[in-house]
DNA sequence: GCGACAG
DNA sequence: ATCTTGTCGC
């Protein structure tokens, strides 16, 4: 897939702030996605060696049917801190190898944290979205930002997730008697669109398909770089 | 000054 | 995120 590489990443907590404060226009939280949608992805990372090596995963399921088309795994040195605020300039560096990889080109993808949920409404989806000009979705297993009421207990629900006078995302029930996730756009989605696809992605557990697969490959320490798909790794235990 | 704080 | 055993519940 097409991506924008950046010049250069910023080095300190100031300098990525001030390019979040700048990009933050750049997004739209409207829908201008592909339609229909037929290939989803999940974007997770993981780390090694005590956080110093970064593990991007990236896989690609049919949609509707969730089943996996393609997956790619890339592995680089750890460049930036955890910051509350600026996860994005710590895993996307590594996400976008990982993207690079891929055979199909996924029509949405479905990241591991917030979208516009954050303090300059500019999460790791909604920058992401911007680097790779596609459609993106936050689902984030936490609350970074914003307060909201409390979510009914059937599967479906949802409440919005406020900042002052803005709606931010939502908090949604994916599963019942577990704790809800936290909804939002990243970018060329609405918010209502993106409540959509998380749960037609979330037919069984509490995160959806796509999600699940990413984590479990990005934390997989016996996962193959450059993976190029499921053929010959249906992701079992295999000895050699 | 004291909490809150995606992964 | 990651470090880690057992334990509770369907």
């Amino acid at each position: 897939m097409q991506i924008h590489y950046p010049d250069a990443w910023p080095t300190t907590a100031a300098a990525a702030i001030a390019l979040q404060q700048q990009l933050r226009s750049q997004v739209i939280t409207t829908d201008r996605l592909p339609d229909p949608i037929r290939h989803v992805a999940g974007v997770d990372a993981g780390f090694e060696q005590n956080g110093s090596i970064t593990r991007a995963a990236v896989v690609v399921l049919s949609f509707p049917d969730l089943q996996p088309l393609d997956q790619a795994l890339a592995r680089r040195p750890t460049s930036f801190p955890y910051i509350p605020g600026l996860l994005s300039f710590r895993e996307v560096p590594t996400v976008l190898e990982a993207l690079a990889q891929l055979t199909i080109t996924p029509d949405l993808l479905l990241c591991d944290g917030q979208g516009t949920a954050h303090p300059r409404r500019l999460g790791i989806a909604c920058h992401l979205g911007l680097l790779v000009d596609a459609a993106t979705i936050g689902v984030a297993k936490s609350r970074l930002v914003g307060h909201h009421r409390q979510v009914p207990p059937e599967k479906g629900a949802w409440v919005p997730l406020l900042d002052g006078d803005d709606t931010i995302g939502a908090v949604l029930r994916s599963r019942p008697g577990t704790k809800p996730l936290y909804i939002s756009p990243g970018h060329r989605i609405s918010l209502e669109t993106a409540l959509h696809y998380v749960l037609q992605c979330t037919p069984k557990y509490r995160l959806p398909e796509t999600t699940r697969r990413a984590d479990r490959l990005a934390s997989d320490r016996k996962g193959a770089q450059g993976s190029k798909g499921p053929e010959g790794d249906n992701g079992q235990l295999r000895l050699w």
